[in-house]
RNA sequence: GGCACCGUAGCCAAGUUGGUAAGGCAAGGGACUGCAAAUCCCUCAUACCCCGGUUCGAAUCCGGGCGGUGCCUCCA
């Protein structure tokens, strides 16, 4: 089955077909740093981390840029509130939230271009959009001029005169028309110097959009293949895009548009003006990293996901399956002594997840296929398989759900980790855990079952199960 | 008002270039266990918001409703 994307362009499922054979270019715009990163951007993230590493496993050689939008209105005011160098203000969250991407096991992009060390390429283009007519310069601000461009509105599907009511101007702006937008703004009085530039129409700063036309077209080239982000910035931003880069290029920008949908939290999306928006960091407080990845990978990326508690700890108990079931693995082979190479992946599975990966990168589907070959090694297990056979079904469990993103620690160091973590979470300290398995080991040995119930139901009060095996005693954290 | 998206079991969620409803959670039964847990096996939607239409055949296409969400202003 062929790889096929959902486009924005057209409103529908196509054959991807690549602008040159092999390789896939791919620009996500990426996170305006003046805050910590919310769900909603962990989505972003992960959606696409899990589309690139699909496309790479798939055998594309993919080169994928996601930018860092460092200079911005809100920047610098948050910046100038706390008496801080917009800059360093805008550095520092780019730290913040790479913390986060850890957590959330994204990978770093090929590139990841900074909006102010690309300053020169954007006058270039805006510089060409007036020789070209498609803009013009008023005051020290330059403006795109909209109905210049005939196919504005071909991706968000408006039309100008739905648009013109709508449209504003802002005090202090001068436009000749109030849909045109700010391809650059003029320094105002009493803005840091750090986020001011000289250009042809006096010092000033780039328009939000520009930067996206001007890194997208520096690393991959004035046509690419995939451009991504989420729905809302489908209009205004990706159209203001789209008609910058193509009336300055005369070249289509980009083939397929992928948007991923919204996190909601009852129901509703999260705004900041509602007060009801979750930082990652927060959740990171509560939950593991990988599991939150689960949970945000168990709904199609186009569709809206909703946040609840619940939620997350379903994928916090598949993350905890993955890893036992590796772990019981491993430890099946141990015992087996088998030592031979590395397996070939089962095809039957491999493909069965293929095909959910090409269809419009749908890791809902992946996520139960690959449920289902570890139900089948589990299965295996138990029945006492040929080694050879077990090997193979965890190398390929192991192989797909790095696909994916997830099981990617030693699977006894992430059980033991996400134990520890738990455990403070819920305040419960492992060496009382382990005195009290300590006194109901002895009072087993004892055929005492009356005070080793006891204790068992003592600890599941306070939130821990007991596993009785051939080992000992082992414990976990209740969610 | 304009433009989009969504509505599948108690809950979450695939399936929408038509062909007879994945998976998970929960629930019930069983194996295993001193009892449990984990794991495995079995059961669990004559049915896809409603009403029409096209078709041999529709959750999937078309028309009309109803309900929900988003964008149209900075936003992943």
């Amino acid at each position: 089955m062929p790889l096929r994307l959902f486009n924005t362009l057209t409103n529908e499922k196509q054959d991807f077909t690549p602008v040159r054979p092999g390789r896939i270019g791919v620009y996500v715009c990426g996170i305006t740093v003046y805050d910590l990163a919310h769900i909603g951007h962990a989505r972003m993230l992960t959606a696409f981390d899990a589309a690139v590493r699909a496309l790479r496993w798939m055998g594309w050689q993919v080169n994928f840029v996601r930018n860092w939008t460092d200079v911005d209105d809100k920047i610098i005011r948050r910046a100038g509130e706390r008496g801080e160098d917009p800059q360093q203000f805008a550095a520092r969250y780019i730290d913040e939230c790479r913390r986060d991407m850890q957590a959330l096991n994204i990978l770093p992009a090929d590139v990841e271009p900074k909006a102010t060390e690309n300053i020169p390429e954007m006058i270039e283009i805006i510089s060409k959009l007036i020789e070209r007519g498609h803009a013009y310069a008023s005051a020290g601000d330059v403006y795109f001029s909209v109905r210049s461009f005939p196919d504005y509105g071909k991706l968000s599907k408006r039309n100008l005169d739905d648009l013109q009511s709508g449209a504003r101007v802002e005090p202090g702006e001068q436009k000749h028309d109030p849909l045109d937008f700010a391809l650059w703004k003029a320094a105002k009085p009493g803005e840091p110097a750090s986020v001011t530039w000289q250009s042809p129409w006096g010092p000033g700063r780039p328009g939000w959009h520009i930067e996206c036309s001007a890194m997208s077209q520096k690393y991959l080239g004035v046509t690419f293949d995939v451009h991504g982000g989420g729905k809302d910035l489908v209009f205004p931003h990706h159209e203001n895009e789209i008609a910058q880069s193509e009336a300055a290029s005369g070249q289509e920008l980009a083939h397929y548009w992928l948007h991923n949908g919204f996190v909601t939290l009852d129901a509703e999306k999260m705004s900041k003006s509602m007060g009801n928006f979750k930082t990652i960091r927060d959740l990171l407080a509560h939950w593991d990293g990988e599991a939150l990845r689960a949970f945000l990978l168990s709904t199609h990326y186009r569709h809206p996901i909703n946040f609840t508690e619940s939620a997350v700890a379903d994928a916090d108990r598949r993350v905890e399956y993955f890893y036992e079931t590796l772990a019981k693995g491993d430890a099946y082979l141990t015992q087996k002594k088998f030592t031979a190479g590395e397996p070939a992946p089962v095809d039957e599975h491999v493909a069965a997840f293929r095909d959910a990966m090409d269809d419009d990168f749908n890791t809902a589907d992946a996520m139960a296929r690959v449920e289902r070959l570890y139900h089948v090694l589990n299965a295996s297990i138990d029945a006492k398989a040929p080694p050879a056979e077990v090997a193979a079904l965890l190398h390929t469990a192991r192989t797909l759900s790095h696909v994916l993103g997830l099981a990617p620690r030693a699977p006894l160091d992430a059980i033991r980790e996400r134990r520890t973590l738990a455990a403070a979470r819920k305040g419960i300290k492992p060496a009382d855990v382990e005195q009290l398995i300590a006194e109901r080991i002895a009072a087993r040995k004892a055929k005492d079952f009356k005070t080793a119930d006891a204790i068992r139901m003592k600890l599941t009060d306070a939130g821990v199960e007991l596993r009785d095996g051939s080992q000992g005693t082992d414990w976990r954290v209740l969610l």
